[in-house]
DNA sequence: TCGTTCGCTACACACATGTATAGCGTACTA
DNA sequence: TAGTACGCTATACATGTGTGTAGCGAACGA
C-alpha cells in the first residue's frame, strides 16, 4: 500500500488479511463474518480457514500485523527526519488510518494483543503528563483518559461525518477534524477556578454516596 | 430507580426494557439477543415479541425512554437549584451512568432517535464553542469532536478499569477518571506556537495530498 | 514418473438469532 | 354467566454463523 512490499505478499492469505483488516475495521470484530471477508478477498471461506485456522487466530494476525505495520511505519518516518509528533503524522497515510481504525476496534473488544498496545499508548500517555508536567495530580488516569478519548473519536466517525457534512474518510474531512483536535489540545474548557470547584464536587460525590 | 416511579412499571414489559438498556449498554445494540434480554428480565421471548414486536422496535423504545428519563433527571436537578455542569451532574447517579453508556451504544451504532441525540448535542457543544469564545475557527467540529470523545470514552471503560486497575462501574473509580477529565479539560496539551505549526502542517497535508 | 505436499473449493454440521404462530389461563365486562 | 381481550409460554421456521471434512488439481522433489 505505502512502502515497499514483497511481491508474494499478494497471495490470497494476504488479500484475505487485508479483507479483514478492512471489514473489521469499518464494521468492528463481530460484524464481520468469515464469509464477509472470504468473499470481500476473492477466495472460499474454507480457505481463511485453512490459512488461519478460526477468525479469532485470524484476528490475532492482523493486531501483529497491524502492530508491525505500524511501527515499521513510523520508524521509516522519523528516520526520514519529520521530527513532528508522531501521534499525528502516522495518521496521514491512508493505510496507517485503515490500521489505526482496525486496532481501535480490536483494542474496544479487547484482545490480549490489542489490550497490550493499549496499555503501552497509556505508558507512553503518562510518561509524556509527567514529563510535560501537566498539571494534574493523577498522571496515570490522565493519559488514559485521553488515550481513550482519542481511540474513541475512531468510533463515531459516522456520526461526525453526518454531522459536520464531510466524509471524515476524505482528506478533506480529515484535515478539518484535525484542525478541531488541535484546537482542542491547545485550548482550555476550564478556568482553574471552575476545575477546583469541579474536583471539589467530585470530592463531595465520592464522600456522600459510599453504598452502591 | 432514583425518583418515584409508576407503580405498575414493575411490570413485565418494564422489566424487559430495563433489562434491555442493560444489555445493550453493557454488550452493544448487536450483541445483546433477545434470548439474552427475555431471560434477564425473566419472561420469555416470546413476551419481548409480543410487547415490543421486533428487536428494532425494543430498540427505539428504549431510546426515547432514556431520552425523556435523562430529561427528567436534568430538569429535577435545575429544579432543585444545583447549578453547576449539568453534563458532570448528570452522570453521578448510578441510574444516569447506565441511561448514558446505553446512549453511547445507541448513538455509535446509528439509530434515528440516536443519530438526533447525538446533534442535539453536537449544537450544544457548537454553541457554547462560541459564547465562551474558544480560539477556534470551526467551533462546530470543534463542539462534535468534544462530544465524540466524550462519548467515545465509555466505549473503553474495560481498557481503562484494567490499565488504572479500579473498576470504573465503582464510585471510586467513576470519580477518579473524572477527577483526570476536569484535568484534561482544565489544561493545554500544546503551546500556541506548537499548535500554529500543526495547523501548518495540516494544511500542507491538504494540498499535499489531492489524489486518493 | 510417482508420490506427496499445498493451495483451494464445495459441502455439511451444530448452533444462535430474529421472527412467527398456536395455544393456555386469567381477569374483566356485557 | 358467557365471551373476549390480554399477558404469557412453548415451539417452530428460516437464516446466518463459526467450524469441520472430503476432495480436486497443480507443483515440486525423490
Amino acid at each position: 500500500m505505502c512502502s515497499e512490499r514483497a511481491p508474494d505478499d499478494l497471495t490470497a492469505r494476504a488479500r484475505i488479511r487485508d479483507a479483514a483488516i478492512r471489514l473489521f475495521a469499518d464494521r468492528g470484530i463481530a460484524g464481520a463474518s468469515v464469509r464477509d471477508i472470504a468473499q470481500a478477498a476473492g477466495v472460499s471461506s474454507g480457505l481463511l480457514r485453512h490459512h488461519f485456522g478460526s477468525k479469532e487466530a485470524l484476528r490475532d494476525y492482523c493486531d501483529v500485523y497491524a502492530k508491525d505495520r505500524t511501527d515499521q511505519f513510523r520508524e521509516e518516518v522519523f528516520a526520514g527526519g519529520k521530527m513532528t509528533d508522531p501521534g499525528f503524522l502516522v495518521s496521514h497515510s491512508p493505510e496507517m488510518r485503515l490500521l489505526q481504525r482496525y486496532l481501535v476496534q480490536s483494542i474496544k473488544d479487547g484482545s490480549p494483543a490489542a489490550s497490550a498496545m493499549f496499555d503501552k499508548m497509556v505508558d507512553l500517555g503518562e510518561e509524556w503528563t509527567i514529563k510535560t508536567g501537566v498539571a494534574t495530580r493523577d498522571p496515570r488516569a490522565y493519559g488514559a483518559a485521553i488515550c481513550a478519548m482519542q481511540l474513541g473519536l475512531f468510533l463515531f466517525a459516522d456520526q461526525l461525518s453526518r454531522v459536520l457534512d464531510v466524509d471524515l474518510g476524505s482528506t478533506e474531512g480529515y484535515v478539518r477534524l484535525n484542525h478541531a483536535l488541535i484546537d482542542v489540545a491547545a485550548t482550555t474548557m476550564l478556568s482553574p477556578e471552575q476545575a477546583g470547584y469541579l474536583h471539589e464536587a467530585m470530592d463531595r460525590v465520592l464522600d456522600t454516596s459510599p453504598k452502591e
